[in-house]
DNA sequence: ATAATCCTTCCATTAAGTGGAAGGTCAAGA
DNA sequence: TCTTGACCTTCCACTTAATGGAAGGATTAT
């Protein structure tokens, strides 16, 4: 699959799919020899999964560190986990966040509802 | 109220809410004679605002319209319910997506639990 | 074969901060 | 009163994570 289609698959912009290529957070599985990417199903969930990670505030740099959660073999470094688990306690920080700002707005619509 | 402390309240740093100032997104209510920055209740209220859109990845241009919202007298506009509506929307969204990398997150904690 | 629509690299620009220097201000204690 | 430490100010450069656009090669559809 190629560089368009892959960003379609993921969601994402073609520009931002080369750049993450380009810093090196999500390869392609391979190039053809005229130099145009081909994604495969495994690089494209890694797209799905970096955006989902990006659309959370996650940087570059912790996107790079989940990542690396799916590939570890080495799996005896439990920091694997405690990196997983201090970004889960993060998610449902932002949660509670997304559920106030959700209230908030609430409020301003109903406020305007007589309109 | 300085800077410092409406930054404390706000759970924001300090430079980010100056720089708040600088674009013009949340004005101190007052400065001192000798240039300091007064924020009064209502002004870390939008701090605190500001702080939540964005972390929702609400642009600073939609946090200033949202921050519209609160001031906006004309009520006449439904543009206005029709801007909180569809961010609105935009959380539900979002509430999804998180939940879909919470259980993402959750998945790699557990296959990592054998360690 | 010739558009139209991909794709490539490279370079500049953007958005939203962040860091740090150079220096003024304020409140507390010797 | 003076000074010391923790504030505050502006200004300018840097960073992160893209995004826009040019110049040109490759692929596909008619």
């Amino acid at each position: 699959m190629n560089i368009g289609k892959a960003a379609d698959q993921a969601g994402l912009p073609t520009k931002t799919v080369r750049y993450y290529d380009d810093i090196g957070l999500v390869l392609p599985s391979s190039r053809t020899q005229t130099g145009y990417r081909n994604y495969d199903i495994s690089s494209i969930k890694k797209l799905i999964f970096v955006k989902r990670a990006r659309s959370f505030d996650f940087s570059i740099k912790e996107c790079r560190e989940l990542l690396g959660l799916y590939e570890e073999k080495n799996r005896s470094s439990s920091d694997v986990r405690k990196i997983a688990i201090h970004h889960l306690e993060e998610i449902k920080r932002k949660e509670e966040d997304l559920m106030k700002l959700r209230i908030e707005l609430d409020h301003l619509v109903n406020a305007c509802a007589g309109d």
